[in-house]
RNA sequence: GGGAAGUUGCCCGAGUGGCUAAAGGGGACAGACUGUAAAUCUGCUAGCGUACGCUUACCAUGGUUCGAAUCCAUGACUUCCCA
């Protein structure tokens, strides 16, 4: 039998962290974060990081492993993550995957096959970019019916509008002589080392916005505009990861006097709700989701999940 | 008290007689998602009907007109200027 590895899932605010370190507690589990923004040292507050406080000595992992500078893939996070996974197996512990973004998630339970990256890579994207710069208005056309040409099926099912995806399908084509298509095809469901279990949680959609923006109002009493200060200061391209993560970007305009306090803590909130709904929308689709109901008590959830592993 | 400008769908806002259920943006809602994913992108947004369609809509009332969000009159409210 494949070792179990259980996954908390759930919009942003629904409750993930607590109920994670009280099940680790319970099950004598590990934590593994799933969250893009979280690897991110220096980004606490407006990324709702967990304190020392908070994680009663239950171990995570994957929390605080890079520079705001730093690049990060889910390639990067898969590897990782399979890593912690046999270690904290090896401990005869249960591994417990908890995080919102639903892309690095589905990497494990997918099992998605990434080809390695290779030196060519950084060329390929920078002839990329300089054919998008030469090309002008016309990039968008002409490097859609480029894909189309070369793999069609990809091309069809990415809106042409999707510049970012466009352009990527053609560097995995150009980097590895595989389409995309190709590539994907290598990733068979279920063929993992593991048995996933996935928790969602679920919340009513007033109850949740409602949580999101009290959380927010509590970021601001945090240092949540210190560290908004220092990512700014950090002088990075603002097109890097780091630079987009919500509960910051916000706040830019307000720390260069080009808005008030309030807009920005307004379109914070605006932004968060966004996020959480694409949020519901990605957890929607998982296979075999276990829900929970956010609204009851963390022994009622705790005695859900225990239920049901 | 006198003068000027304005009042458009959930919000902002374009629209000066038919092609307007009304551009565009935002929000809301729904969706997509394999290397920036807290990113990126799509659809949809008066009501009823599967649909040709019908009904109700551009502050209010009345009028002009074959036809009005658009023109006229009166009223209400808002902003600004002069007293």
């Amino acid at each position: 039998m494949k070792p179990k590895v259980i996954i908390i899932a759930g919009p942003t605010a629904s409750g993930k962290t607590q109920l994670s370190v009280e099940l680790a507690k319970k099950i004598n589990g590990e934590i593994i974060s799933a969250d893009s923004m979280q690897i991110y040292r220096h980004l606490n507050s407006g990324t709702a990081k967990i304190t020392e406080e908070e994680k009663q000595g239950i171990q995570h992992y994957l929390i605080d492993i890079c520079d705001v500078s730093d690049e990060f893939s889910v390639a990067d996070f898969q590897k990782l993550a399979y890593q912690k996974i046999e270690e904290i197996l090896q401990k005869n512990k249960v591994p417990i995957i908890v995080g919102g973004t639903g892309l690095y998630i589905s990497s494990l339970v997918k099992n998605m096959k990434f080809v390695p990256q290779t030196d060519q890579d950084y060329l390929i994207k920078e002839n990329l970019n300089k054919r998008i710069e030469e090309l002008g208005d016309t990039a968008k056309d002409v490097l859609y019916d480029e894909l189309l040409s070369i793999d069609k099926e990809a091309a069809e099912k990415i809106d042409k509008n999707n510049f970012k995806r466009v352009v990527r399908a053609l560097a995995m084509y150009y980097s590895t002589g595989l389409t995309k298509t190709e590539q994907e095809k290598k990733t068979k469901p279920n063929d993992g080392k593991y048995r996933y279990i996935t928790f969602v949680i679920d919340c009513a959609r007033d109850v949740l916005y409602n949580r999101i923006n009290l959380r927010v109002d509590a970021m601001i009493k945090q240092n949540i505009l210190d560290e908004a200060k220092w990512l700014l200061n950090q002088n990075i391209d603002p097109k890097s990861t780091a630079m987009q993560a919500m509960g910051y970007k916000e706040f830019f305009p307000y720390l260069k006097g080009e808005e008030s306090l309030e807009k920005c803590v307004e379109k914070l909130k605006q932004e968060t709700r966004k996020y959480a709904k694409r949020q519901i929308t990605w957890f929607k689709r998982v296979e075999n989701a276990i829900y929970i109901n956010g609204e009851n008590n963390i022994e009622e959830k705790i005695s859900d999940i225990l239920n049901n592993i």
